[in-house]
RNA sequence: CGGGGAGUAGCGCAGUCUGGUAGCGCAUCUGGUUUGGGACCAGAGGGUCGCAAGUUCGAAUCUUGUCUCCCCGACCA
């Protein structure tokens, strides 16, 4: 049992983000039953209840790649040693953080199995694949005519932490890789911007998460990349959560993997590439983002169900009725169509008490659930709880109201959970820290359950001088981008008090 | 990889100091009573106490090793 919380409200989710963050954290991902840990360190199994969120992101970002005329590929799991070590920033980067394959059998000895074999090259369990897609780029590449090369695949890395955390950093886990290919810098730069910008999009339209779309500071690039795009969003602890990332890689890969084309001149040129990825970290960041005390918060456009009707039965005498009204109910709201989609509208028949069905789908964050039994169906109504209000309580409209008005009640959740995230993101950005005395005071030192009472985005003047940001390494804080909307106003830079018109956003991150 | 904490039933925990082969709450199952709602009563099932070795007549408890998880750092999507 949890400490007594005497007049404390039941909460569904103990404890709560109040008391201790990450362990509530740990608690609506078990109790939403979209993960979990498997025997394999820092390995997660992604359940039916968080793969189903997954899918509906890859349908709506895959249709926004190919719109933009991308097409999918599929590339090797395993990278030859050598084509790593090409790109020097690149081997740098990932080197510390790289699963090996260096056998290819078993053999018994002494009754135990061991590895066998042992392979001429190693293999490097892809971290990301921008050294095996830019070898073959190199074979399909040969005029300025094959260009852009635009092509994506949906695939598993691995990256070997050192600190895994479920959903957001583990060891393998599922994204998309972008990687084209232009004939020139503004083509390459256009294109990682595009991409950036339908990350945004997305993660606001779909996540209903708000984020701060801009550039990385040189010390946050990725290892190869000319310039980094990142859009980052604020978790409900105050900390800043990287949500999307593009790359202008230059003629970086191009050079060191020989990507050539002849241009309209007939001379040799090598390509500018471009990288860009989201991976299921963004469940993560749903859970951190729109959870509350009682469990998981989804957005109508990512439930798996968006409506779920839970049938009330008092005892084998209503039970025909009760059931009959919910089907019904249930081919009306398919009927409807909301986002482009057909309504995924769940019965849950299960034969457990009515409560408890209702709470497993409060826990799974479901937008709506239906509680129907006789006297709804008696007065031609249905019991509604809005995932996003629960302090509201239930209503009771007629069944035909709620039917008509389902979609837009749908598009007020989706608006909703994006407005209650801005407003949050909103009032924990500070723009008033002008001086180093007060960003130390703002960051300064967790309490003990780890929970940061005061903490969030501070944006202010930088000098653009990476050395300065060595001392605010203690503090756990970084540059998380440099934002697009920049007023180009002379000031002070907070870290050295020397002259800077660039604002960025200082905060700590997952 | 460094520092700290922890692995006992599905979940949350007690028991470990002072060895005598497991207990509580919730969940699960059965029966009953209830019910516009996260119900109540009674009964039941479920654990080789993370794993391995050692000490001992005897180990959840002591020793050593090892794996995993959590928190703080260094690294990152």
């Amino acid at each position: 049992m949890n400490a007594p919380q005497a007049k404390a409200p039941k909460t569904a989710i103990s404890p709560t983000r109040a008391e201790n963050y990450s362990e509530w954290y740990q608690q609506v991902v078990r109790a939403s039953d979209m993960a979990e840990l498997s025997g394999v360190r820092g390995c997660m199994i992604i359940k039916p209840n968080g793969y189903g969120i997954w899918e509906l992101m890859q349908r709506d970002l895959d249709r926004r790649f190919k719109e933009t005329g991308h097409e999918n590929c599929y590339f090797p799991l395993f990278i030859p040693l050598s084509y790593f070590q090409k790109e020097a920033d690149h081997v740098e980067g990932f080197a510390k953080e790289m699963a090996v394959v260096t056998h290819h059998r078993l053999s018994t000895k002494n009754g135990v199995l061991v590895p066998d074999g042992e392979l001429e090259e190693p293999l490097i369990v892809r971290p990301t694949s921008e050294t095996v897609i830019g070898v073959a780029m190199a074979k399909w590449i040969k005029s300025y005519r094959d260009l852009p090369l635009l092509v994506n695949q949906w695939a598993n890395v691995v990256r070997w932490e050192m600190r895994p955390r479920l959903l957001l950093r583990t060891a393998e886990f599922l994204w998309q890789e972008g990687h084209t290919a232009h004939e020139t810098y503004e083509d390459a730069m256009a294109e990682t911007r595009r991409m950036h910008e339908i990350y945004r999009q997305f993660v606001e339209e779909v996540l209903a998460l708000p984020v701060v779309p801009g550039e990385k500071p040189a010390n946050e690039r990725f290892p190869g990349a000319v310039n980094s795009f990142s859009i980052e969003a604020m978790m409900q602890d105050g900390r800043a959560l990287q949500a999307g990332t593009s790359h202008y890689l230059g003629q970086n890969f191009s050079k060191s993997l020989d990507i050539q084309f002849q241009n309209r001149e007939g001379n040799l040129e090598h390509v500018h590439t471009t990288s860009w990825g989201v991976s299921t970290r963004l469940l993560g960041a749903l859970v951190m983002a729109h959870s509350d005390d009682n469990g998981l918060r989804v957005p109508p456009r990512l439930a798996p169900w968006q409506v779920v009707i839970v049938p009330v039965l008092r005892g084998d005498s209503d039970k025909e009725s009760v059931l009959a009204y919910c089907e019904s109910l249930k081919s009306e709201l398919q009927a409807q169509t909301y986002a482009g989609d057909r309504l995924r509208v769940k019965l849950d028949k299960r034969d457990i008490s009515g409560a408890d069905k209702k709470w497993d789908w409060i826990k799974k964050g479901a937008p709506l659930v239906l509680e129907i039994g006789a006297r709804d169906v008696e007065g031609g109504k249905v019991c509604v709880t809005r995932r996003d209000h629960l302090d509201q309580g239930k209503r009771f409209p007629l069944r035909s109201e709620f039917i008509a008005g389902i979609v837009d009640e749908l598009t007020a959740i989706q608006q909703g959970l994006f407005d209650q995230a801005l407003a949050f993101m909103t009032s924990r950005t500070v723009t008033d820290i002008k001086t180093r005395a007060a960003f130390d005071a703002y960051f300064g030192k967790n309490d003990e359950n780890g929970f940061v009472g005061n903490q969030g985005f501070v944006r202010a003047k930088w000098s653009g001088d990476l050395s300065s940001l060595e001392s605010i390494d203690e503090l756990g804080v970084t540059i998380r981008c440099i934002p697009f909307d920049q007023d180009g106003k002379e000031g002070v830079c907070v870290l050295t008090g020397k002259p800077a018109t660039q604002d960025v956003i200082f905060a700590r991150a997952y």
